[in-house]
RNA sequence: GGCGAGGUAGCUCAGCCGGUUAGAGCACAGGCUUCAUAAGCCUGGGGUCGUGGGUUCGAGUCCCACUCUCGCUACCA
């Protein structure tokens, strides 16, 4: 087989929030694409980067009184580690806010600009006054036009369906100041790519690139018609890169992320020493010459030639199937060889919802679960179409119960107990075929593996298991092992079942590494190969037996699920209605009688639940339209900083506030408020008004220090 | 409205270019086994393959119509 070269990437994760299940379909079917190529002996490269820029990011760090620098930097750190966690194995994880991608960006920004690309034209949006900033849609919040309906987002409305401009909003409020957006309009950059509509018609239509349905949908959707110009700039301020011929405008987030592809790679070709162009330029040479040489030399340099493989969800169909695919035709880069689309998760066959506790951070799972699971069960699941992906709590349990530890793990541990400290057997024994009818399958999985149909993959590893079971079951070795005679033959049986577990091992590797991993250690000779797959093992040293895999109790799924729920918000934040009167300091029974006991008792698991910790407030400030808001930067130790919005404004005033600590319950769920999200909540006494006392630790105390 | 995908056992689904009595898992019933993480094996019940037409020696599989469900409908991450 020659070897292939292939690029590979997952769509960039946006460092404005947390990796969950959802984006989780997308890396771990990408890193079972990734494990099996480089399983099979390729090439295989494995590309990400965190996406960093647009207003999103600006407004959120200017809410958490930081930089962005500072903001993405955490995000990023929070992504690397939950994707460590799943085994999600990337071979270089970039940032699209690096030199490397500005670079790239100038580079294709130029060469759009020489070939006529680009135009500019005047656009009307809603601008904020007092943030000083132009609004995107979901900034802006009003009363829709057409039904009437309040509290409306953007453009369009929930209620009736229909879709507007966001200046057509009556009485619309930015949701970051909740100023009146007044319309201004400004000179934007376009990249006009009807002139390649031709191209483009050709190269999703070809059936090569794209799945079939995809290249239906731009068909109906967009290449009937002219093609729009594409809107690329944003004016200052925005959190991007200015374009250098346009200054105070920078690109828009969606310009500079795909090229984040490009930049990761280059920054991974230079730590290996690889040539960036040989896996992003088309080399031209090289074509032209192909016609006149000869077979033998064709086929050399078609190895050379690498893919590009970008895995995205079917939200994102646009932006990598239409735009991107201009952008590096008209810059003179090479075009994706395949561009992967998958579906949505949804939970319980609604979607996801915070509420309702099925919005699970990759980070709450991994608390509860062993990734090995979901990596299983997001395989038996995905084909290659563009399908939402459904996630059964019930259905879970039961694959990595049933199919998992009672199926795959079961067979070694069933038949290593016996051969532990021993050895398989010098020459393989007769099994009736079993071993060559598993060794012949490895076609079709493979052929399954590189369709993205993962679930004919587990399907035929689940047959496969079976006949191992099966075996087993008829031959019995636990009955042979209480005659001493019978020893050599209890060997013998269980070297073809541990050889048949081995089998399927390799054949699920890409899904399951650490079960691959121990497999190896357990047969004395690492799984490596695809090829490991097709000759039986013999003579190495069997390890004592040890779990693999723990099964799974409903419990624990549960529990993820409880874990996921937003925690109830004590809402005095936001009464302190009417003013009490100052009361003496008469350690009076008025305070009780307005507020008795809870009679409910709590356990002490009930109380750990709430991690309280002594913060520093690092600056304070008083909240544009608010009247009992003030805004809290708090520190938590180190580089921890939290955004809370306190009900405190009517005791304190910000200038008291600074420096010093206090405590905050900071595994409060975050809380999306008018002025933006509170993530935190300042613990104080008193009923309101002037009466709210905040609480403080004793002098000694240190920002971080949790409170027992 | 347009476009796309799909309607196969109680549930989740597989059925490639049309071909013998329509498959798997779960659930359910019965039996075997007790080596294994209360794991494993065997047997059974249960489906007019959304509806109606058509092509064909023969259709779940191709064509048409109808019907229902879901998704998408771009400058939003």
């Amino acid at each position: 087989m020659t070897q292939r070269r292939i690029l590979v990437t997952a769509a960039l994760p946006y460092a404005n929030g947390h990796i969950h299940l959802g984006h989780l379909v997308e890396y771990i079917q990408t890193d079972i694409w990734v494990r099996f190529q480089k399983l099979r002996g390729h090439k295989c490269v494995f590309i990400c980067a965190d996406d960093t820029h647009g207003t999103a990011i600006m407004i959120r760090a200017r809410q958490e009184g930081r930089s962005e620098e500072a903001l993405i930097a955490d995000m990023r750190d929070a992504h690397i580690c939950d994707f460590a966690g799943f085994d999600i194995e990337f071979d270089n994880y970039g940032s699209t806010n690096s030199e490397t991608n500005r670079e790239l960006c100038h580079e294709i920004w130029a060469a759009l600009r020489n070939d006529g690309y680009v135009t500019e034209q005047s656009v009307t949006q809603l601008y904020d006054p007092k943030a000083g900033t132009f609004l995107a849609d979901r900034f802006v919040k009003g009363t829709c036009p057409k039904c009437q309906a309040e509290n409306q987002y953007g453009d369009n409305c929930e209620k009736c369906g229909s879709t507007y401009s966001p200046a057509d909003l009556i009485n619309p409020t930015s949701t970051l100041s909740g100023a009146t957006p007044e319309l201004r309009s400004a000179n934007h950059l376009f990249v006009s790519i009807e002139k390649l509509h031709e191209f483009l018609e050709q190269w999703t239509q070809s059936g090569e690139h794209l799945q079939i349905e995809v290249a239906n949908y731009l068909k109906g959707h967009f290449l009937g018609e002219p093609l729009r110009d594409w809107d690329v700039s944003r004016p200052a301020p925005y959190f991007g890169f200015e374009i250098s011929d346009s200054p105070g405008n920078f690109w828009y987030v969606w310009f500079d992320a795909p090229i984040g592809y490009m930049a990761s790679t280059m920054e991974w070709c230079r730590k290996q020493g690889e040539n960036f162009d040989d896996w992003w330029r088309e080399d031209k040479s090289q074509i032209s010459n192909l016609k006149s040489q000869t077979s033998d030399l064709k086929s050399e340099i078609s190895n050379l030639k690498s893919e590009i493989h970008h895995f995205i969800g079917k939200d994102i169909t646009y932006f990598h199937t239409l735009f991107w695919p201009a952008m590096l035709k008209a810059s003179g880069f090479k075009l994706p060889t395949k561009v992967h689309i998958h579906g949505f998760l949804t939970v319980g066959g609604e979607k996801m919802s915070k509420s309702k506790g099925t919005f699970v951070q990759a980070a709450t799972y991994l608390k509860h679960l062993d990734p090995a699971y979901l990596r299983y069960y997001y395989a038996s699941k995905l084909g290659p179409r563009l399908d939402d992906l459904d996630l059964s709590l019930d259905e879970f349990v039961d694959k990595a119960n049933k199919q998992l530890v009672g199926g795959v793990v079961n067979i070694a541990s069933r038949t290593a107990k016996f051969l532990g400290g021993k050895s398989l057997c010098e020459t393989y024994p007769a099994d009736g075929g079993l071993f060559l009818f598993a060794a012949a399958a490895h076609e079709s999985i493979a052929e399954a593996y590189e369709r993205c149909d993962y679930q004919t993959v587990i399907r035929t590893c689940k047959e496969l298991c079976d006949r191992a079971n099966a075996y087993l079951d008829e031959r019995a070795p636990w009955t042979l092992a209480k005659q001493p005679d019978k020893a050599e033959e209890v060997r013998q049986i269980c070297s073809v079942g541990l050889n048949l577990f081995r089998q399927i091992v390799v054949y699920l590797a890409p899904v399951l590494p650490r079960l691959a991993q121990q497999a190896g250690e357990l047969l004395g000779a690492p799984i490596s190969r695809w090829e490991d797959a097709q000759s039986p093992l013999t003579g190495t040293p069997i390890a004592n037996f040890q779990h693999m895999l723990k099964r799974v109790e409903l419990k624990q799924v549960q529990n993820m699920i409880e874990d996921s729920k937003p925690v109830e918000l004590l809402t005095w934040v936001e009464q302190g209605d009417v003013p009490v009167p100052a009361v003496q300091s008469t350690d009076g029974p008025e305070a009780l009688e307005k507020e008795p006991l809870v009679a409910d008792l709590c356990s002490i698991d009930d109380f750990t639940k709430i991690d309280l910790r002594v913060a520093r407030v690092v600056s304070a400030a008083h909240v544009e339209g608010a009247d009992k808001l003030l805004q809290l930067t708090l520190n938590l130790g180190g580089e921890l900083r939290r955004n809370v919005f306190a009900g405190i404004k009517s005791a304190y005033t910000p200038e008291q506030l600074v420096d010093r600590l206090v405590i905050v319950v900071a595994n409060l769920a975050p809380r999306k408020m008018r002025f933006g999200v509170s993530e935190g909540m300042v613990c104080a006494a008193g009923g309101g008004g002037q009466e709210i006392f905040l609480l403080s630790p004793d002098c000694g105390a240190v920002p971080g220090q949790r409170v027992h």
